[in-house]
DNA sequence: ACATCGCACTTGCGCGCGCTAGTCGACTCA
DNA sequence: TGAGTCGACTAGCGCGCGCAAGTGCGATGT
């Protein structure tokens, strides 16, 4: 009779306490396990069962309206593209956020500006970065009445060393490898795409920086490549006498290896490339691209956690050495 | 004196009301432009500067369960390996959305049976599978009181043809670049992945009928190629006469002919293979794989006003022909 | 015998907003 | 002059839930 409104007519707490004779109130404290409050387990029981029976779940707009807390935690992702390994970290990261209640969602904030930043229409708990925000940012979400910010940047503060934890290594793994496979004098490939350049040029720094610290190891700076200049900078290095590169990540290593191997030089012998990340194309190469592996399952975990702990003010977690860069030696190197 | 809670005193429409003046009920109308209410452009102005000027940003939580309505599209996307082109299908989709004044979430379907389905949590106004639900599936996420539910399947009904449009003229494409390309006997090459058996199933489904429907054209079967059994498979096709591969993707294009280059076997003379999905890979590979572009982008922006049709009760979007699959030949056909 | 206390609940407010059902004065029309 | 209309608002309910502040009662203590 009534509209379309009563297609799905929803079952509320109203609905179990009177099925029940118990009031509303009742049944709140045992579906939250209100702390402070003395229920018998019969009484709990009959509740959970009877919640159970009527497939009743709780609405979530109505409980975050009441306990101001959405139980969302909004993490925004960089804007370069997804790499194969995020995934995995994203995965693990949303699993363990479910197990606590939390529900991930993830952004990627719109160049030509957002009409409805996700955080103005979601609320969350808790707004992650993976790369840093710029203090305009930081103030927008603080002003849509978002308590806890989390980027890098900000994390560096209270736990020192954490700052770069996600990418920090493999740069330095790099190096090492190649300097252990005895070469001496070391380049490192950028991707051209713009939206990955403070990325990049982070990696390349600490890449530099390990490699001036080695003795015997000569750094000849960073090289460009997209597909018009692979041939210049193969060229150059050679002329340089580089050895070997620090690719910024597989596809930058692929696309030198790639023109290496069509105009015959030989790799890893007159120069080995190390890429990073190892996705499928590392392993599927021919030849084989030598590669840096993280646990990015682990990450994403701590990750995580990390907010969790921020939204329950409790103590964070501590990073487990498995999450460090693995070497993954194959052909190029 | 408070709690911290003061930390952040959230701006609320009665604050604005207040501070004009004016009841709730008359910020309320402005802001919605809720049909039926004559507000005079001197007013509209009024409460519109107002608001900006104290940073009022309505609350979802409760928008929502005044009005029944969460904004949010949720898309549950499939288990497989996220490939590259879905990234930007995705970013399309959440960009046409946005724009609406919704928000996409997106979630991976957790196989150990994720605590509290995203569903549930985040009571959104539609639910879109990439792959089909489930009859199970679509009574729970009816069940938790969402009246609209988008797969596939559903689809195919009220939009005949329309079902298959996320994949289905690759393998077409690919079986009739082959043809063209003077192959005669063609093979299917399956990923190992039992995640991507049904998708693979399908795209191998379409591309044996196409092949058949070809006079002259042999159709092999399907072979699964993973890193211990392509080394068997080019073996048997070779002695069954087989010159043409449609790959699952590039990846699986990528192992065939990773493994042909390192047996010298030469691609294309002796064996054509056309992956799928136009990866960063296939274009670095060497030599690079042709493949199939779809315009993901396109596709993206069709999805997102597929659930805005479906929300708003309107007309759904007619599909442009911009959407179908494109060959790439490159140098392995 | 009376105050006290813990238990097992219930009453009811408030979260911020959408929206129906008004109210009230200015204006038109017969 | 009175009835009617229309524009510009306001009063206030209800969405479902969390949680503070009770309430009634039997058991315990002195």
């Amino acid at each position: 009779m009534g509209p379309d409104r009563a297609a799905t007519k929803r079952v509320t707490a109203v609905d179990v306490a009177r099925s029940l004779g118990l009031s509303r109130a009742t049944v709140g404290f045992v579906l939250n396990d209100t702390p402070g409050q003395t229920i018998p387990e019969s009484t709990r029981q009959r509740v959970l069962n009877e919640a159970k029976r009527l497939g009743y779940h709780p609405h979530s707009a109505a409980r975050a309206l009441a306990s101001g807390r959405s139980h969302i935690v909004l993490l925004v992702l960089p804007d370069w593209p997804l790499d194969y390994s995020m995934r995995t970290h994203l995965d693990e990261a949303s699993a363990t956020l479910d197990r606590a209640g939390y529900a991930l969602v993830t952004m990627v904030p719109h160049p030509d500006g957002q009409a409805q930043p996700l955080w103005e229409t979601l609320r969350p708990d808790v707004v992650m970065g993976m790369t840093p925000f710029s203090p305009r940012e930081i103030a927008d979400i603080r002003a849509s009445g978002i308590n806890h910010v989390l980027t890098p940047a900000q994390r560096e503060g209270p736990l020192p060393g954490e700052e770069g934890l996600l990418f920090a290594d493999g740069p330095r793994v790099q190096v090492e490898h190649l300097a252990a496979q005895g070469r001496r004098t070391l380049a490192f490939a950028a991707p051209a795409d713009p939206r990955l350049a403070q990325l990049s040029a982070e990696r390349s720094g600490l890449a530099a920086r390990t490699a001036t610290r080695m003795p015997g190891i000569t750094w000849a700076g960073d090289w460009t490549i997209d597909e018009g200049s692979v041939a210049t900078a193969v060229a150059e290095w050679l002329s340089a006498g580089v050895d070997g590169v620090v690719a910024y990540n597989d596809d930058v290593a692929a696309r030198i290896v790639g023109h290496a191997v069509r105009t015959r030089l030989r790799v890893p012998d007159r120069l080995a490339v190390i890429g990073h990340d190892d996705t499928p194309l590392a392993r599927l190469f021919v030849p084989a691209l030598s590669t840096i592996r993280v646990d990015t399952a682990g990450l994403g975990r701590y990750l995580a956690e990390l907010a969790l702990s921020t939204v329950n003010q409790s103590a964070p977690p501590v990073a487990t050495p498995e999450m460090q860069a693995h070497l993954v030696a194959r052909e190029t190197t």
